[in-house]
DNA sequence: TCTGGGGTCCTACTACTT
DNA sequence: TCTGAAGTAGTAGGACCC
């Protein structure tokens, strides 16, 4: 993720460039999604507690992330890893493993080298923004050598260097091993890679467990061979929603769960799934996770099915105390259901209420006179013409009236009912050249040019000949 | 002042079947 | 008929990733 998200907020908005710019949650209990190089300098960081940056940082930006703009730019930046190689797998919107020898990019150092500049010129010509590149023999050295990179570089690892490189490094540069493993490794006096290849598998395995042991000490030697997979199917598909405020209300709790539970059926419709088990999770007062799950004799895409199995499974936890978060999802996914099987068609299909539209972050409508206003939402004046909210309370909205093409804009405050003013579609960063499909998802519009960024695009080099022979690279068609 | 959302994978345990 | 081993499915929780 690096700094995707501020930076494309500070290529959107001009006002911020150069400036601390903090994505995430805006209630009491967000977190934050991305900070900008210039909001990390005071500390702050992805996952932490929103309120702690805002101690932090307390000049900085705080906005909303707007995801449909996010997934538009990621469309692009995708499209150009796949003029690339067939071979494409997204790790999330901003990141994503490229076999550069499966599609015929690069077949040693210097041609891969030079693919990996092109990409990184495209994608600042397509997007304005910059994205950095690490090339190397697997998934994981590329990964690593693309966390070097950042910002806006490229770094190759060349055949042979592997090991020199990893051996000095912290455990927790490894994938897999986040702080309940680095402290289990450090407690038994490992602290780098080299000192993870010197314990020996069998004590890795003692330590961490079979699957974990061994994954981790292949991986000290610089050895993976996790091909790149180009089609993932889902194998869950699930909706959560953290409160403001601790649900004590056992009435409440069970229509949240019934909504959850209709939000969660909505996703897999749209996904053309169904699926046979039914999770209900729900983290307490205290913060402790519990999950119960069901499974069905067959997969259901049914509301009526699914939210009826979630209130079985309400019915076994103990609320008291209150409950922070509750989720709905389901598991051991199909593509057909039960009643495909009996050639029961039709059944519930419309006892699904429509009210919550699934589609992206639509906001519910509104009447002016109750609508909210989101720190970084978009809007449109009908005499000031494109800006984006500041912030809001008190009944007044503030406006900065500026588009990513044009000088940093001039700041308007407004009552939240203003009748000339509605919510807008975000605009692209780059101008679209004449002709030029506005169909990327971020509506069309002016101008732009930024050039942040922290896109961070993985790509796997062709192995080396002494190197295990590079069959995941050429793993599928 | 705490700690999002949407996922994946692994482990441990229990129950059931062969 | 009883017993134990092995495999499989279901369930719950934890760690990790972006």
């Amino acid at each position: 993720m690096d700094a995707f998200f501020a930076s494309v907020e500070q290529a959107s908005k001009p006002s911020l460039r150069g400036k601390a710019v903090v994505v995430g949650g805006l209630g009491p209990r967000g977190v934050v999604a991305t900070a900008s190089y210039e909001a990390r300098i005071f500390g702050v960081h992805s996952a932490m507690p929103m309120a702690q940056a805002r101690r932090r940082a307390p000049n900085a930006a705080y906005l909303v992330p707007r995801f449909a703009l996010y997934r538009s730019i990621s469309e692009q930046v995708m499209g150009l890893l796949r003029a690339l190689s067939p071979l494409v797998e997204p790790l999330s919107l901003d990141e994503a493993f490229v076999d550069l020898e499966a599609g015929g990019a690069a077949r040693d150092e210097r041609s891969a080298r030079l693919a990996g500049a092109k990409l990184r010129a495209d994608i600042r010509a397509v997007t304005g923004l910059t994205g950095s590149v690490g090339l190397a023999a697997s998934k994981m050295l590329a990964k690593i050598a693309s966390e070097q990179a950042k910002p806006d570089g490229l770094v190759l690892i060349e055949p042979g260097t592997e090991r020199a490189l990893l051996g000095p490094l912290s455990v927790r540069t490894l994938p897999g091993v986040g702080p309940a493993t680095g402290d289990h490794l450090r407690r038994a006096g490992i602290h780098t890679v080299d000192e993870l290849a010197e314990a020996g598998e069998d004590e890795l395995v003692r330590l961490l467990g079979k699957a974990h042991g061994h994954a981790l000490f292949a991986m000290a030697l610089a050895r993976d061979e996790r091909p790149v997979v180009a089609e993932r199917e889902a194998k869950s598909v699930s909706v959560e929603d953290t409160y403001d405020v601790d649900i004590h209300d056992r009435t409440r709790v069970g229509t949240e769960v019934r909504r959850l539970a209709e939000r969660c059926v909505r996703r897999l419709r749209a996904a053309g799934l169904s699926g046979r088990t039914i999770v209900l999770k729900v983290r307490r007062y205290d913060f402790s996770t519990l999950t119960r799950s069901e499974t069905l004799r067959g997969p259901t895409d049914d509301p009526v099915v699914v939210r009826e199995a979630a209130a079985r499974l309400l019915d076994s936890v103990d609320t008291t105390g209150g409950v922070r978060l509750l989720g709905v999802g389901v598991s051991g996914l199909a593509d057909y259901t039960q009643e495909d099987l009996f050639a029961q068609a039709g059944g519930h299909a419309d006892d699904l209420p429509h009210e919550e539209a699934e589609t992206a972050s639509a906001p519910e409508p509104e009447t002016p006179a109750e609508r909210r206003w989101s720190a970084g939402q978009d809007v449109r004046h009908t005499v000031h013409g494109h800006g984006w909210v500041q912030g809001s309370g008190l009944g007044r909205v503030t406006v900065r009236f500026e588009t990513p093409g044009s000088e940093p804009g001039r700041v308007k405050t407004f009552r939240v009912d203003d009748p000339a003013l509605e919510p807008a579609e975000p605009l692209p960063l780059v101008p679209l050249r004449p002709g030029e499909d506005e169909g990327a998802g971020a509506g069309g519009g002016p101008v732009g040019g930024a050039d942040q960024a922290g896109l961070s695009f993985p790509a796997s080099l062709p192995k080396s000949r002494s190197g295990r022979g590079g069959g995941a690279a050429r793993s599928r068609p």
